[in-house]
DNA sequence: GCAGTGTACGACCGGTCGTGCTAATTTGTC
DNA sequence: GACAAATTAGCACGACCGGTCGTACACTGC
């Protein structure tokens, strides 16, 4: 799909003003946290262009459709989590540790209420779970790919020495996944702090059971 | 808040047709199965006349506000919740066999898709945990009924001398719901039994990691 | 049989939704 | 400083939203 430099074809990238990105950014981090409130779907463009302080048509400028701006949040969602939850995390060794950085990492991020309405991927799959199309394809594989981190971490442990091996990994990492979901919804419906150390306690006690 | 017998406050129930009766239940069964698609905000009062087979203003009629459609939806809900599950399940013997039938029941209900989006309540409260109101109330009391009912049986369970009484209940039953709660989610999104398969096997590693 | 009311309809209201179109203003490049 | 592109606002549209209105009919209690 290369192009010779000369010919400036469609596809190339448009150039943008330099504070654009950082506007489409804030756009999109304000647009998670309203979604993870009233829904992908309850995010109307009014009340979002009124939440960054500019116009609808100017805010409907940057997405081109309705559709577009959710895959964006989706994506910007996405990078958010990475940043908050998955970087920090993947510093610690792999194995039980970084397995309980990741679980730490999640409760502390909904803690904080980086999100107003808890974890927003709990929040879009929810909602999403029986809307089929793009934007539920993306959330559905951020949500696989953070099932798939924990069941890595699962089965570094066994390889490490630090977990049973006879446990299946993919099926302990939705056990503690389990708890965090569930965890997240009481924290956000409740703002009761001892809904995550439930989480905690139920991880203690699941890892506890799976050491050698 | 008690009014005399004679008073016919306007909290009063209406007087209702013989047929009006069974007309507002199948409204209220439909409202609940959409409700799980489209949550109950998303519901709106024009499709659910169609789905109904009515005009906007006769089904208006019924409920006075969309907020008391919302409203007697939850109540409906329940009462479906409670005839498919709960009910069935407390013939059994109380312990750790009436845990494992509402654990059964609930599958099943999930499974058979009475919701086309699963669990109702899991729905209604991820989409109302951030919209405080009456309506959040109603749903919310629910969950916590049936999370206390999960408890009661691990607690008969270990008066019973079949679990370890060492165990908190209100702790155990959180584990044993956020199993279901995933559980239901990844269903409906994936239409796969597996995921509540995933369920039982980890109800039976938690169980068996119980029992004496 | 008559009054009161639950149930139903179609028309309509003000408001919000997503989405186009145009024009003005900014910004980067030459 | 000129020019093109990116960005913004203003405005209007058709669709749909929850809700109200007047009206008609049928059921229930007296």
């Amino acid at each position: 799909m290369a192009v010779s430099p000369t010919k400036r074809s469609a596809a190339r990238p448009p150039r943008r003003r330099s504070d654009g990105e950082r506007r489409r950014a804030a756009i999109l981090h304000e647009a998670a946290r309203l979604a993870t409130v009233d829904g992908l779907d309850g995010l109307s463009l009014a009340r979002l262009a009124d939440a960054v302080g500019m116009s609808k048509s100017g805010l409907f400028a940057h997405f081109r459709s309705k559709e577009q701006l959710q895959l964006a949040t989706v994506e910007a969602a996405s990078a958010i989590f990475d940043e908050e939850v998955i970087e920090p995390a993947g510093e610690t060794t792999a194995g039980v540790p970084r397995l309980r950085a990741y679980i730490e990492r999640f409760l502390d991020h909904v803690e904080e209420g980086v999100f107003p309405g808890g974890c927003f991927f709990v929040s879009a799959v929810s909602e999403l779970d029986t809307h089929p199309g793009p934007v539920r394809d993306g959330a559905m594989a951020f949500s696989q790919r953070w099932l798939a981190l924990l069941a890595e971490e699962v089965a570094a442990g066994q390889a490490a020495g630090e977990l049973d091996p006879a446990g299946d990994p993919p099926q302990i990492a939705f056990e503690l996944n389990s708890f965090m979901v569930l965890g997240n919804m009481q924290f956000v419906a409740s703002s009761d702090p001892a809904a995550l150390d439930r989480v905690r306690r139920a991880v203690d006690t699941r890892l506890a059971a799976l050491a050698v």
